[in-house]
RNA sequence: GGCGAUAUCGUCUAACGGUUAGGACGGAGCCCUCUCAAGGCUCAAAUCCGGGUUCGAUUCCCGGUAUCGCUACCA
């Protein structure tokens, strides 16, 4: 190896060290929410369009509100997202001496100090609103006096061994500047900001010191998280100085609301990614309203395929004033993807979600295979969710289904049907050929003969055979039904359409 | 209360000093039609308010207002 190659290796060992590297870092204390689940896609399509690296790390450090059950579910979230990590997950819990270590690091340089107040509970947000005037200011946290304890005293407490939380030690004076992606170039004034814990009495890291200590130690490039943090982002600035590493670039991304423009929560319907998951979305569908919820290309194009929200991802895309999740935009993508997909990818989530309904049939999957996809491609522009091929398409995949009330009562009035349906059960067992024209020209023949609108028989066909009123044109369905089965239906129908 | 951020149709957004303020969802209507969708076309719908700066402000500055966030030994 000349000396040409070991400069060529270097410098492809800078250019890799150089690509970014993210995190998603949720808690367990809930499910993946929408909000999580956004974080989780940007910080991905970042990582991905950049050729970087996505880092799952679970930040379960809150003993109290922490519950492990919910990782798995959180990490279910993920993968049905399609968002896979590259590393990870770490656990804080695991962690926890890099942390302390990290907290005696910062006593011993003097940017942090040791605290043996009584921890304040949390008021709650309504504690400081209600005092009236002249005591409203009472709720304020007063500021900790431990910080200029005299040496002597420092020691007695030692001594006694009192429960000791530890505070960083914020400068009085000067600002504190940090560069934020989405909302520019950012500064405090310290003096604004408390003397937050560190490291609580019972030697947990708080979320400040833990995420700002595994993000130095994990590289992290990019921190790119809720605008819930933006407020709080000046005290990581403060910390990674202290500890002495650079700055990552942040990224606030702006926060999803409900319809009442308060935070998005669980009185606002389904919140969870699993929900819409149950509820027959696809994943695709799903990335692709999430990523245009806080983010957009600048241009016109909505249906963006998760290749392409890659290719196109960029952090100044990000919007900076929050959003309202509009359910009915989601629902208007999913029908897009049902309808736009490459029959092939649609046909993998149909065949689950007729398994989960108990329909499926393994020749659907074999010699029955062109019959099932067109069968599919037949239905889904009128589908909304998955579950719509095993409910309202059900007699496409089952002989056991009913007839709609409202169908009946709109197309099975007429009292000349029995006669009609029979007549046409007849003439349609009667065909050689079983194809789309023939089906039609039979049909329209007997209407002429009985001098009725041809509508009036197909509406009431569409009922008899698919038990709806809303259905795919009525000769291309019974061309997919087949004869036998329509001719059946008819039949089977007959004593309902007259005592209807 | 303090600090901060944000402000374009009902909703998601485009515009980066000059446009009849564009697109999408949703709404209304028309076309297509055997139902319902899909699709096509059309319509209604917005620059929070007030001051500046400028020949010219959605865009830049200031004030107000509203909303959201932070102000925890939660994250």
């Amino acid at each position: 190896m000349d000396l040409f190659q070991i400069a060529k290796g270097a410098a492809l060992r800078m250019a890799a060290d150089s690509k970014p590297r993210v995190r998603f870092a949720p808690s367990p204390t809930g499910y993946l929410h929408v909000g999580g689940a956004r974080t989780a896609l940007f910080n991905w399509l970042f990582a991905r369009h950049e050729g970087g690296t996505f880092i799952l790390r679970v930040e379960d450090t809150d003993v109290e509100r922490n519950k492990p059950e919910l990782v798995d579910g959180i990490l279910d979230g993920l993968r049905w997202l399609g968002v896979q990590w590259d590393e990870g997950p770490y656990f804080q819990s695991q962690r926890m001496d890099l942390y302390r270590a990290a907290a005696e690091r910062l006593v011993a340089s003097g940017s942090a100090f040791a605290c043996y107040c009584k921890a304040i509970q949390y008021a709650g947000a309504d504690a400081v609103v209600e005092g009236e005037e002249g005591a409203e200011k009472a709720a304020r946290t007063p500021p900790c006096p431990c910080r200029d304890m005299a040496p002597a005293e420092r020691q007695e407490k030692e001594r006694q061994g009192l429960p000791r939380a530890i505070r960083f030690a914020t400068p009085r004076t000067g600002v504190t500047r940090f560069e934020d992606a989405v909302f520019g170039p950012r500064e405090v004034q310290n003096a604004e900001i408390e003397d937050f814990v560190l490291l609580r009495s019972s030697g947990v890291p708080t979320y400040q010191l833990g995420a700002v200590v595994d993000d130095i130690d994990m590289r992290i490039t990019h921190i790119i998280r809720g605008a819930d943090h933006l407020s709080n982002t000046p005290k990581q600035a403060l910390l990674y100085a202290a500890l002495g590493a650079p700055a990552p670039i942040f990224a606030h991304v702006p926060l999803i609301l409900g319809a009442d423009r308060t935070r998005l929560s669980k009185r606002h319907g389904a919140t969870s990614v699993g929900s819409y998951s149950e509820e027959g979305f696809l994943p695709e569908a799903f990335r692709n309203f999430l990523a245009l919820l806080g983010w957009s290309t600048g241009s016109d194009e909505e249906f963006l395929r998760t290749s392409e929200l890659i290719a196109r991802f960029t952090l100044s895309g990000i919007s900076r004033t929050n959003a309202i999740f509009d359910r009915p935009k989601l629902e208007w993508f999913n029908s897009q993807y049902l309808q736009k997909l490459p029959l092939e990818e649609l046909l993998p989530y149909v065949k689950a979600e007729l398994q989960r309904a108990g329909l499926w049939r393994d020749a659907w999957d074999a010699a029955e295979r062109e019959w099932f996809a067109h069968t599919v491609d037949l239905l889904r522009p009128r589908t909304r969710l998955l579950p719509d091929f095993a409910t309202w398409a059900r007699a496409f995949f089952s002989d056991d289904f009913d007839y709609d009330a409202e169908a009946r009562a709109k197309f099975w009035k007429d009292h000349k049907l029995p006669d009609l349906l029979g007549k046409l059960a007849a003439a349609l067992d009667a065909l050689a050929d079983w194809n789309h024209d023939a089906c039609d020209h039979a049909l329209r023949a007997l209407a002429e003969a009985e001098g009725v609108k041809a509508g009036l028989l197909i509406n009431a066909t569409r009922v008899a055979i698919v038990g709806r009123a809303v259905a795919p044109p009525l000769f291309e369905t019974m061309v997919v039904l087949g004869k036998d089965r329509v001719v059946s239906r008819l039949r089977r129908a007959l004593p309902h359409v007259a005592a209807p």
